[in-house]
DNA sequence: GAACGTTTGTGCACGGTTTCACAAGACGTC
DNA sequence: GACGTCTTGTGAAACCGTGCACAAACGTTC
């Protein structure tokens, strides 16, 4: 225990990947593959050979050469690095579509985390029971994540609500905050922010339509189009 | 019209901060707000000055030095760099909770996107109606691509089903691809494939926290802790 | 029409990320 | 125990994205 140094900083680029790891493992281990190699599993979770070594070598030296990763201490690593060794209970503020979406969502529970509760401005709402949670009303924000010890919540309103919403979830003493309203929220320095806007990922992604069907009619040279983002392409 | 050269390759970084800079500068239209400033626009966008103004750049020199951009040109560059002179429809795979929200979520409309259709594997949802679309079977996919013209499918499956999803797209004659389960797809070379892990978005966060945690009754030096990712911060 | 304040557009340096390439180490075989 | 094969771990190079800093350009005022 006293062996563990303040880790040294791992790069975001290689946080937002280890999850991906984290999962593609997991489903190894079940169907008992006992270790693999980084080109295994780079080719599992779409990227190159290097990346993985590299990704994981931030971890520690946990390979071993000629052979390969032992798959079960390789998502114990994770897993601990991550914190993901006990489950985060999340508030989600908002019980509109998407946040009924998020809290019947199974995938969370299987990754650590859990819906400590669900809340609404809306007195319509509250009471109703989404994803197995009763909807409670915003006053009880701070109760709710005082209850739970919550420090992680969850922003499902319209955009128009967002700032609100981030405002009471940090007055709640919310320190990380993931933001699924099309809004840039304010938040005090030290709170955590992560973002997800669905508009914005299909306007990307018509981005590259349009350029498809200009290169494609376009004059002069039209070189390859295909270019995939982010994901795997074969 | 033949005025425009086949435009200079934007960076992907600008290309995903151009919709957040759409957004904005719609709203400010819309309350009579007629030009900006990049520090303006930076700000309400929670990024630096000179990232608005280069990104800008790429689509040309369209600002006033001195002046600022008028914002109802620039929301029309924009758009029309983005592709979005016209609505795009998109068809949603999986009619589940996400399938749900998604076809439910108003935001999809107001930033060109339409849902051209919904289709599912399971019999037993097929005739529902969701967000105003009638629910059809997978087997009708083609079908419904062709009739109008979709270039966007959106995977909203279980993870299981995510590679069949991303097939039949791929067969039915999709080009783009968002992909909401927690599975790395596999599309054939010139398919743009976009990806959204609520999970992933999650356990960056508890990652964060983690450390947060570690910091705090860390032992040695304690940097300060704060830190927030994309998105901004006050 | 000159002087001044303002804001854009961009060259440049810096830091982070990706990829290559290879030495070091582990295992198996003879 | 020496050799060959395999795979990790990592320096170093290439690439991309960010932010500073400043010249160029515009509008305004006198």
């Amino acid at each position: 225990m006293a062996g563990q140094r303040t880790r040294r900083r791992i790069p975001e680029a290689t946080v937002a990947r280890l999850p991906v790891y984290l999962r593609i493992l997991s489903e190894q281990f079940d169907i008992d593959v006992t270790k693999i190699s980084s080109e295994e599993l780079a080719d599992l979770a779409g990227v190159n050979a290097a990346k993985v070594r590299k990704d994981l070598s931030y971890l520690g030296s946990y390979g071993t050469r000629g052979v390969g990763y032992e798959v079960e201490f390789l998502v114990y690593q994770i897993r601990r690095e991550l914190g993901l060794t006990h489950d985060w209970p999340v508030v989600i503020v908002g019980s509109g579509n998407m946040g009924q979406a998020l809290a019947g969502y199974n995938g969370f529970g299987d990754r650590g985390f859990t819906v400590g509760g669900i809340v609404d401005i809306d007195d319509a709402k509250v009471g109703t029971v989404v994803g197995g949670v009763r909807v409670r009303h915003v006053s009880e924000l701070t109760r709710v994540v005082a209850a739970q010890n919550i420090s992680i919540g969850v922003i499902a309103t319209p955009g128009i609500a967002a700032q609100d919403a981030a405002d009471a979830l940090v007055a709640a003493g919310v320190t990380s905050i993931l933001n699924f309203a099309p809004t840039v929220i304010n938040v005090p320095h030290g709170i955590s922010v992560g973002k997800v806007d669905l508009a914005v990922e299909l306007q990307i992604l018509a981005y590259h339509e349009q350029r498809r069907i200009n290169a494609a009619k376009g004059s002069s040279l039209v070189s390859v189009p295909g270019e995939s983002r982010r994901g795997a392409s074969a």
